[in-house]
DNA sequence: AGTGAAAACTTTGGTAG
DNA sequence: CTACCAAAGTTTTCACT
């Protein structure tokens, strides 16, 4: 699927994602043309699809955090709540699930009346009914893929 | 809690975390000297934890992400379970949450396989009954938060 | 696929407004 | 806090293997 240059490549990119050139060259045994063009390689294939600053949402003004899993009201009505939801940016994720429920979202609010405005949002807008857990604490998050 | 500048620079990062210090200037209207102490002080505030490639995980050979949420099946235990589940590397995320259940985790891994004998690895480590979410298909994930 | 070298650009630290 | 400068380092492209 991938060879070990290119999956040693991504492993240090997963976890510095502004190491430079010269550094991933070093650490692979790689000149820094190849692995300059290793990486655009990941990037053109899909492999690596953005680079990202990780931030603490608390101190960017977003320290509620929960997972919403949702339901169609009528399930015979087409199913495009991921597309009705799109503009809501306070979701950061939209997953399909398998089970009882046919969305998980996970959203970042400031304060619990921006939650529950956010989930009448949602209600209204995909014609769904929701379950909410609210995240408490996060012991880790976001940590790099084990490849 | 946050300065425009400050927030414009982070919403910027957030979208593309290899953005250089002179295109922040520009973007900002700061020199590149201002933009670059402003980063500074922001990653060592901890508003900026890390920075990290986004890959697709299917294409690293990690096809199938599941959320497990976990209860303790003797609630009278002390309950360090994150950290008895710190150096499972298939759990990227662990989030207390409120409810019936005590931990959300989201995993990744390559097959069925995987998950049913990482699920075994879970309730043996922890001692914990497990409920799993399969995640079928995913519209969207990580975006950048709406600052 | 890989290397090496040159030009353009970026980072970084000092100094000063 | 911001700006400017200059040295050191990085990115990017290109000719060659």
């Amino acid at each position: 699927m991938l060879e070990d240059l290119d999956r040693e490549i991504v492993r240090l990119l997963c976890r510095d994602g502004r190491m430079s050139y010269t550094d991933l060259g070093r650490a692979t045994g790689l000149s820094v043309s190849a692995v300059h063009q290793r990486v655009r390689r990941l990037e053109q294939r899909g492999v690596i699809t953005a680079y990202a600053a990780i931030v603490d949402a608390a101190e960017i003004g977003l320290p509620l955090t929960a997972f919403v899993s949702i339901k169609p009201i009528d399930p015979s009505q087409p199913d495009d709540a991921p597309e009705r939801l799109r503009d809501l940016t306070a979701i950061e994720a939209c997953h399909s699930v398998a089970g009882e429920e046919s969305y998980l979202l996970k959203v970042r609010v400031g304060t619990p009346g921006d939650l529950e405005s956010l989930l009448q949002q949602i209600r209204a807008a995909a014609n769904v009914s929701t379950r909410t857990m609210v995240v408490l604490s996060t012991p880790y998050e976001a940590r790099p893929p084990a490849i």
